[in-house]
DNA sequence: GATGTTCCATTTTTT
DNA sequence: ATGGAACATC
């Protein structure tokens, strides 16, 4: 795994505080850590752990689970620094019980190679689950089915207790799905993420012996961030601490912000009634934000009814004020960021990696890209999985999947026409028909093809051929990860498939994408030579998180969701889109602590934000294909307001300094401006909008056309899409970069394009200079100009 | 059976 | 806006 470096500097313990010491030297007995944003928790915890090992305790008596594994990585190399060589377990809870479950798998009916399904993995399961129940869908859906499953595991309701309740529409449906759901991973020699947690659990439950025996192996636990735990999480931490009740926790309950994924807050809220003899330490002391930021966050945060209260302390020096900032859409709010980015840098000796950029969902992240793109601004989207997602990988990954795991079903679905050879979607269909009327796996089905009475001769020997293919794989499987992809590539021809269905001729990046697994794959083999590295290679690639991918090396500017953010600083921040129906977003709004749960991840926001923080919100946002008017977020009514900045757009001829006109008087000067902070629907722009839009498009009144870029088709230019098109006008298109192509660049003058690779922001290409010198480039960022023949 | 077309919903957040 | 699924055509 990648060893990242801490930002923090490691001083001794004897700078810690009295609250921090007192954590640090509990030894025996249950903990609760009640620590605030940027408390130093992380120190903390690996000060305790250090502490343990020197007065004699067996690193591998300590095991440390952390939702991600970054904060587990982050954990190890700062234990590193301070105990080096010392061998105690950290990971995520699902890697934890992933490894538990290898060990005893067939406790479950599992065997040890069972393979971990992905989210779209277990969609296409629960389509055929649904499929073989044979139950309408006709008021629910495949994802509404899959999503009370879910939340059924993580509240450990096996299918047979789902059964005979008295249930929803939705939920009686899913509960006749659920156990021929659970089959068919059992057959299939699976698992979900939620299974990771589920089984585990039982297993400790249904088998006192076991729980005995790993109660006393890991007589030491930790876990980060408790305030996100579940039921199943919570059920496999209590059980492990029965007789060594050593549990020691730390969380925020104003950061808890997965209750959509089953999190129960009140596991920590009732941590202390759980174990009688708690120690309790409340860390409040902040060495991240400046002190207003830390108000404002306070302010907010107060409004919250289900949480404990707790003091945010600083001695840190008041900084500049919160901005809170209006602009007219999100392309002018994605270009000003930017703007401010790249002034800062320029005039205030800033770096990129000092920014980061938030928001509430993925989607908003696009204008920001592209504003950034086109200012040469460098910029990391931390969404990790994203490259996991790519067809051309989901393919060649399944085919490893698949070697690993023959009973892999799904798997076997997605490849076994790829490239395509003749099965079409109904051999398929009679494959599978003869599989469950059979109990057989899809591949053992295959493997007896010619007795499928149904199927042609001619489909039959198809897939006769491709069993061979499978298994002339499958004895490359102890190899290493390159010998079996190469191995894949050449007898699948997969490259040529590629270029063959790719869409558009100039588009390479899905064979890129290819190379890159086969970076990864040879990397992983140079970092895990033993044998056995495929199944840990599809594990690892399996419990990725978004977060993961956040590299803190990289002098670039952030961009993520607020969920990906927790844990982690910026010296200065923006959050982007703090707009009703977005956050708190729409289908929260009808659960008051759902609500809640909104305004923390509001919280958890804010509080990344050392020394600077811009909230902003739209008069207009595109989403779902069309610019709509929006209103600004309720939570910002909650911010002590005469502590802030608040920029209007600048065409509206408003300025206001500080807070003291923010209300209503503010917007009655221009009546042009609509009332953000008012939901009433009755505002004038939305009327105007609604109005005009109803209009055929050339009665438009000029005026009003010209005024609203929300009339404007897309397709056409905004004045956004202009000044974007200029600047990179002399730049050429990522796509189009060759082998063999002169090019120019400012500072090494003419070069010859040797080799290209990547996608996207990440595209790169190798040129050599007349000088004799190579060099590679982003060509995303490089200054290149086509180059004379 | 493969390929192309249209239509549809779908998007909150993620291990 | 995008991608998947259903439908139509070769």
């Amino acid at each position: 795994m990648d060893v990242a470096r801490g930002k923090v500097v490691e001083t001794n313990s004897q700078q810690l505080t009295a609250a921090q010491q007192e954590a640090v030297a509990h030894q025996d007995g249950p903990m609760l850590i009640l620590a605030g944003p940027g408390s130093g928790k992380t120190r903390v915890v690996t000060h305790r752990i250090a502490n343990l090992l020197q007065i004699g305790v067996p690193a591998h008596q300590i095991a440390a689970l952390t939702f991600t594994n970054k904060a587990a990585q982050e954990m190890g190399n700062r234990l590193a620094t301070i105990a080096p060589g010392q061998d105690v377990w950290m990971g995520t809870f699902h890697r934890f019980c992933a490894r538990l479950l290898r060990r005893y798998a067939s406790m479950v009916g599992l065997a040890e190679n069972y393979s971990i399904y992905d989210t779209s993995d277990s969609k296409q399961a629960m389509k055929r689950a649904i499929a073989a129940a044979e139950v309408s869908t006709s008021h629910t859906s495949a994802d509404q089915i899959a999503a009370v499953i879910s939340r059924a595991k993580n509240r450990l309701v096996s299918p047979e207790m789902m059964q005979g309740q008295s249930l929803r529409h939705n939920e009686a449906v899913a509960a006749r799905v659920y156990p021929v759901y659970q089959k068919q991973l059992l057959l299939s020699n699976a698992v979900d993420f939620d299974d990771l947690l589920f089984h585990v659990a039982n297993l400790l439950r249904e088998n006192p012996e076991l729980r005995s025996e790993l109660d006393s192996r890991y007589r030491y636990i930790m876990v980060d961030e408790y305030q996100d735990t579940n039921l199943a999480q919570y059920a496999i931490v209590r059980s492990l601490s029965v007789d060594y009740p050593n549990l020691a926790v730390t969380g925020d309950p104003d950061q808890s912000i997965y209750g959509w994924r089953g999190a129960d807050i009140n596991n920590i809220l009732d941590f202390e009634k759980d174990y009688p003899h708690v120690k309790t330490v409340r860390l409040e002391k902040n060495y991240r934000s400046a002190p207003n930021i830390l108000r404002i966050a306070d302010q907010l945060i107060k409004h919250n009814t289900r949480r404990k209260d707790k003091q945010l302390l600083t001695d840190r020096e008041e900084g500049a004020p919160v901005v809170l900032r209006m602009y007219e859409d999100g392309y002018r709010e994605a270009d000003d960021i930017a703007d401010q980015i790249t002034a800062a840098i320029q005039n205030e000796g800033c770096r990129p990696q000092d920014f980061a950029v938030f928001c509430r969902m993925n989607a908003l992240t696009r204008s920001v890209e592209h504003a950034f793109r086109s200012r040469g601004l460098p910029y990391q989207i931390v969404n990790g999985v994203e490259f996991y997602q790519r067809k051309e990988i989901k393919d060649l990954l399944a085919y490893f999947h698949l070697v690993n795991n023959p009973a892999h079903d799904v798997a076997l679905q997605r490849v076994i026409n790829v490239p395509t050879r003749g099965i079409g979607a109904k051999s398929i269909e009679r494959l599978r028909d003869f599989a469950d009327g059979n109990g057989l796996t899809l591949l053992d089905a295959a493997r007896n093809s010619d007795q499928i009475e149904a199927l042609p001769t001619r489909s039959a020997t198809k897939i006769r051929q491709f069993v061979e293919m499978f298994d002339r794989l499958s004895l490359k499987a102890t190899g290493s990860l390159e010998e079996l992809l190469l191995h894949l590539l050449e007898q699948t021809d997969y490259r040529a498939f590629l270029r063959k269905s790719s869409v558009d001729e100039q588009d390479n990046s899905p064979l890129a994408n290819v190379d890159e697994l086969l970076t990864a794959a040879v990397e992983f083999d140079r970092q895990f030579p033993e044998d056995g590295s495929l199944e840990a290679f599809l594990e690892q690639v399996a419990l990725v998180s978004d977060t993961d991918a956040f590299d803190e090396e990289n002098d670039r500017v952030t961009l993520m969701t607020m969920h990906a953010a927790k844990g982690l600083e910026f010296p200065r921040v923006f959050i982007i889109g703090v707009e009703d129906d977005l956050l708190p977003h729409y289908r929260s709004k009808e659960d008051p602590m759902q609500v809640e749960e909104e305004r923390r991840l509001l919280f958890v926001g804010i509080t990344r934000a050392e020394e600077r923080l811009q909230l902003s919100c739209c008069k207009r946002r595109a989403l779902r294909g069309d610019l709509r008017p929006v209103v600004g977020s309720p939570f910002l009514m909650e911010l002590p307001r005469e502590e802030m900045r608040f920029i209007e757009p600048e065409d509206s001829n408003q300025f206001f300094d500080s807070g003291d006109e923010f209300g209503d008087e503010s917007f009655s000067v221009d009546g042009d401006a609509p009332e953000i902070w008012d939901q009433s629907n009755d505002s004038a722009t939305t009327n105007e909008i609604d109005e005009v839009c109803q209009l055929p498009p050339d009665e438009l009144p000029a005026k009003k056309a010209a005024k609203k870029p929300a009339l404007i088709p897309a397709g056409l230019k905004t004045a956004a899409n202009l000044l974007n098109e200029q600047s990179n006008d002399d730049k050429i298109p990522l796509n189009d970069f060759r082998n063999g192509m002169i090019v120019h660049h400012e500072e090494y003058g003419a070069g010859k394009v040797t080799a290209v690779s990547g996608r996207g922001p990440k595209r790169t290409a190798t040129i050599e200079f007349s000088s004799g010198a190579a060099r590679s480039f982003r060509l995303a960022f490089a200054k290149l100009t086509l180059g004379e023949q």
